[in-house]
RNA sequence: CCGGAUGUGGUGAAAUUGGUAGACACGUCAGACUUAGGAUCUGAUGCCGCGAGGUAUGGGGGUUCGAGUCCCUCCAUCCGGACCA
């Protein structure tokens, strides 16, 4: 009897499915535990074998959590909605709708080969209208509420009318800083017609649309979110994406930033993670000045974090996009501002952020510093944002590199107040100085002298404290079609919400989506949908993943999101497994929609995620044709480096440019020639030879074309073609479809079945690691596998597990095993866990033992890593009921415990050799043993010892 | 430039509180069984050395009887964020 992990596998996967083994109940006695995974886009390129990393180790947790009798939530479903469905639909002619239903095909069935736990009754995908409907349902209660500040939590918009009729705004400050309406009260809230009032209303709700410069993309023909594009472009794809003023939605978030933070120290997640969220929210502690200028009626406000350095503005700077540059422009430089202005509209954002170039115009104008008098130049230049702060900052050179920068090029002259900490040669942002040419601060230590400074412009009502954040609402807009519409018509310039009962509005079906008429999405390409004046943006992907995890508990509720009943039950998210790729995105948008709907009642917690795990990347190998070794005319064999090298006139072979595997896209500029799965086909010296390339070929050149071979430049070895060979480089890279670098869990299913697949990317290093995937390892796994098999059934004698009482020596292996496997299993340790299973079924091997006794419990153990030989071997030896539903073996100190201890020991701090002494030996009696020992004499020379120390269970060491 | 993480054999990695560095595997080498093996089993395998022994956790320094682990410093790699005032 052989193992047969084919069939066993196939049986009770069947099995399982038809047993509903994993469906979960939402009505138990037992402890609740929810475990989620995040779930995931799918693409049209199914998983490749880093997707399943996570889902391992979730599935692993969550059976080890329902052994050890816990009610264990781990349900699995789509982000089926966004964009890059839309744009695989687009590329491939198929509808989105159609792509997503085939991709999510194909993503069930690689899933399903794996063996997951996955409750699939509870499966859900943000494209179907039975779960968007409750995507807009939320979006209403968003639109419908506000940040009331003052209880620092989102309610009800009725609250807010009904407190403007009474007084106007005075409790309830005016978002929006660039509404021209600032403050009203009652009588003129009273006043304002309709749709002032709306408009009003609308620069308070918690979703709102306004018009805001945005990230414009015009190659995906949409706008993005600020955490969707790097470095001036596109996340997806590579697009370049400028600023561009459109009408949008946004979510409030900033009346959430500090929520957010504080929220941080309450979860379970990496520092790193939170560090990462921390610095988006980008919190700083500072004060806004106003300085009066020299002739003018208009006060320049700006804000700074070092309000301390005062003293040494030597000069303002304000944004060219400033609405001041053309008020205070003096008649002198008129001409100069408005060529430097004409220049920096050319640049585009791109430009703007790689060029480091200085530059800058002098606006003529003169600021006054409210303390000293001393008046102070003001310029334009483009180092200065528009949007963050008050567009203007004070420079203080001696304390600020870029101001420092800008003054030495226009020869400004720098003030030093930080005394011996500036040197003339840079600037020095210490806070640690005292303070010096500061007036009445002068000897002031820095960090005391910012609270000083805020109490005299507060006093002189020139300044206030003043807390920023660089985090930005979120824009909430997409001008495409594959998203959720929004439940808004629009009446005379008046959004109006749609009620609750016209839900869900669904999203037509259209056949072709492209951009509408004015960049609108595809939405206002259809008269049926443009009649009713409904809103023609759709949502963003981060819509529905915002609160999936919530519908996972309660998936079927057609009356509501989820039940409070069911939210209250399941609770929190105990294990949220993911990558670290969402740390801002995602993380952020669905904790503050968990505050939201706290706020508002709908749930009991406002985090949603109680402890956070990061799984790190798999990266692929990528393969590359490094050196080439060829032979010239005159016979001498030279090394070319990669397609760099210039091959002088005479050589044998026409190589260089012409030598090339034309493979994919992304080896265009590359040095190197990128050679798809090559890895098997290379000695232990990363070289191709001749023999082994044409056995590559045949496998793989027709589907990754190698052309110009015969421009090939083989050497010549004496001993015939096996050596002619190529060195090839292995570099890490991310793993993709487009790489030809991927690789198909499948393909591993198939060859050494999911028991061992799912160990080995447990084997592979800690969790949170990114590694390099080799599939060579998983042989040895396999072979583990199998040898525990052996423990069982012999392949000629059959069975040879026994009923048989275990021995002393067995119990102790045992239970050395559960002690471990239920440690590392609990601390997420589960490449140490597996290591554990080999080293027990080793030392099982070697005592030859075959006993139900120990067999039984050591099954128990394996199954959350390798169900399936687990289930099918707990059955074989007579078990009755699932493994699945066994208890966890409980960990009896008896066992393991030992009287004595080879002890290791040294003579100063080197160990020289090993005695076995009793555990119950005292101090005197050891150094009397050890003192007396041959190596320990030898070592001492003859010299007397100073003193013996001895940590009773580890270690001796005599100190000379 | 700022922030975070990581540096251990040919490779993936262990070492939970400062206590025998390299567990467990891959690979490699040698051997056994076999018609054959890419099956299975046994042994060896950080480096130097015939050996005794020496030496070794990115480099340098420190604390300690004892450091991969703690402290200082420098270097390298990866991942984030970057004109953020």
């Amino acid at each position: 009897m052989e193992y047969n992990f084919r069939q066993i596998e196939k049986n009770w996967q069947k099995k399982w499915s038809a047993d509903e083994t994993y469906k979960v109940s939402n009505d138990s006695n037992r402890p609740k535990f929810y475990v989620l995974d995040m779930f995931p886009y799918p693409s049209g390129a199914g998983l490749h074998v880093g997707h399943p990393l996570g889902y391992i180790s979730s599935d692993i947790y969550s059976r080890y959590k329902r052994l050890k009798g816990f009610n264990v939530l781990h349900p699995m479903g789509y982000d089926a909605f966004g964009l890059p469905a839309e744009q695989y639909a687009i590329e491939h002619g198929i509808h989105p709708a159609e792509a997503t239903d085939v991709n999510i095909k194909t993503f069930r069935s690689q899933l399903d080969n794996i063996g997951f736990s996955f409750d699939w009754s509870r499966e859900l995908r943000t494209s179907d209208p039975s779960y968007y409907k409750w995507t807009q349902w939320i979006f209403l209660r968003l639109f419908n509420s506000f940040f009331n500040r003052s209880s620092k939590k989102a309610e009800g918009i009725d609250t807010l009318v009904t407190a403007f009729e009474k007084e106007g705004n005075s409790s309830h400050p005016m978002p929006n800083a660039q509404y021209p309406i600032k403050t009203f009260s009652a009588g003129q809230w009273q006043q304002f017609d309709e749709v002032n009032q709306q408009d009003i209303l609308m620069q308070y709700r918690l979703a709102y649309c306004g018009f805001g410069e945005v990230n414009w993309c015009e190659a995906l023909g949409t706008v993005l979110a600020n955490d969707e594009v790097i470095n001036g472009f596109s996340e997806r794809g590579n697009h370049p994406v400028v600023k561009k003023k459109l009408r949008q939605w946004y979510l409030r978030i900033t009346e959430y930033a500090d929520r957010l933070l504080e929220g941080l120290e309450k979860v379970d997640f990496s520092e790193a993670m939170k560090e990462m969220q921390t610095n988006w929210i980008g919190k700083s502690y500072g004060a806004e000045i106003d300085f009066k200028l020299k002739d003018q009626t208009e006060l320049l406000r700006v804000y700074t974090t070092r309000p301390d350095t005062i003293f040494g503005v030597d000069f303002m700077v304000i944004a060219p996009e400033h609405e001041l540059t053309d008020a205070i422009t003096t008649p002198a430089q008129r001409a100069a501002v408005d060529e430097y202005i004409a220049y920096v509209k050319s640049r585009s954002e791109r430009e703007r952020m790689a060029e480091k170039k200085i530059s800058g115009v002098d606006t003529g104008a003169l600021a006054i510093n409210p303390f000293s008098g001393k008046e102070i130049p003001v310029w334009i230049s483009e180092y200065v944002l528009a949007g963050y702060g008050t567009g203007a900052i004070m420079a203080v050179p001696c304390g600020d590199e870029r101001d420092f920068k800008f003054a030495r090029h226009f020869n400004i002259p720098v003030t030093n107040i930080i005394g011996d900490h500036f040197n003339g040669a840079e600037a020095n942002s210490t806070k640690d100085a005292k303070l010096t040419n500061s007036d009445f601060l002068n000897g002031t230590p820095m960090r005391e002298a910012s609270e000083i400074v805020i109490r005299h412009l507060e006093i002189a009502g020139s300044g206030t404290r003043k807390v920023n954040y660089k985090m930005r609402d979120a824009a909430f807009s997409r001008q495409r079609y594959w998203g959720e519409p929004f439940p808004i018509k629009w009446e005379k310039g008046i959004a109006i919400p749609l009620t609750d009962k016209e839900l869900p509005l669904e999203l037509p079906y259209v056949a072709s989506y492209k951009a509408g008429p004015e960049g609108e999405g595809p939405l206002a390409n259809i008269p049926a949908w443009t009649s009713l004046h409904l809103e023609t943006n759709t949502m963003p992907g981060y819509a529905g993943s915002s609160w999936y995890f919530l519908r996972y508990m309660d998936p079927g509720n057609d009356q509501e999101f989820c039940s409070r009943e069911a939210s209250d039950y399941w609770n929190q998210v105990d294990i949220y497994i993911g990558g670290t790729e969402h740390a801002v995105g995602h993380l952020l948008y669905s904790r503050m929609w968990t505050k939201i709907l706290f706020d508002l009642g709908h749930i009991g917690y406002d985090e949603p995620f109680r402890k956070l795990v990061n799984q790190g990347m798999i990266t692929a190998v990528g393969y590359y044709a490094k050196i080439l070794n060829f032979r010239t005319a005159d016979g001498a064999v030279r090394h070319l480096f990669g397609n760099d090298a210039d091959i002088s006139s005479g050589s044998e072979f026409v190589v260089g440019k012409e030598l090339s595997f034309v493979t994919d896209r992304y080896d265009q500029d590359s040095d190197f020639k990128r050679i798809p799965y090559a890895g098997k086909y290379l000695d232990v010296e990363h070289r191709m030879t001749r023999k082994a390339f044409a056995t590559y070929k045949a496998e793989f050149g027709a589907k990754y074309r190698i052309e110009n071979e015969k421009d090939f430049a083989w050497v010549k070895g004496d001993d015939g073609d096996d050596s002619d060979f190529f060195t090839m480089e292995l570099v890490s890279e991310k793993m993709s479809k487009a790489k030809y670098n991927s690789i198909n869990p499948d393909d591993l299913v198939e060859k050494y079945g999911a028991d061992t697949f799912r160990m080995y990317e447990m084997f592979l290093g800690p969790v949170e690691q990114s590694k390099p995937w080799d599939t060579k390892g998983i042989e040895g796994v396999h072979r583990f596998l199998k040898k525990l098999w052996r423990l069982f059934f012999d392949e000629n004698k059959g069975r040879i597990w026994n009923e048989d009482a275990a021995t002393a020596a067995e119990l102790k292996v045992l239970h050395r095993t559960i002690r471990k496997i239920d440690d590392d299993t609990e601390r997420f340790s589960f490449n140490t866990a597996v290591s554990n299973f080999m080293i027990c079924v080793n030392e099982l091997s070697d005592l030859k033992s075959h006993k139900k006794e120990i067999l039984s419990p050591l099954l128990v153990l394996l199954s959350p890593y390798a169900p399936h030989i687990s289930e099918e071997l707990w059955k074989a030896i007579g078990n009755e009921g699932s493994v699945l539903d066994a208890s966890y073996p409980v960990f009896d100190a008896k066992h393991v415990t030992e009287t004595s201890k080879e002890y290791p020991v040294s003579v100063n701090g080197k160990v020289r050799t090993n005695i076995s002494i009793s555990l119950s030996a005292t101090q005197a009696e050891v150094e009397e043993i050890v003192l007396s020992a041959d190596t320990v004499k030898k070592w001492l020379e003859g010299k007397p010892h100073k003193k013996i120390i001895y940590v009773k269970g580890k270690m001796i060491n005599v100190v000379v």
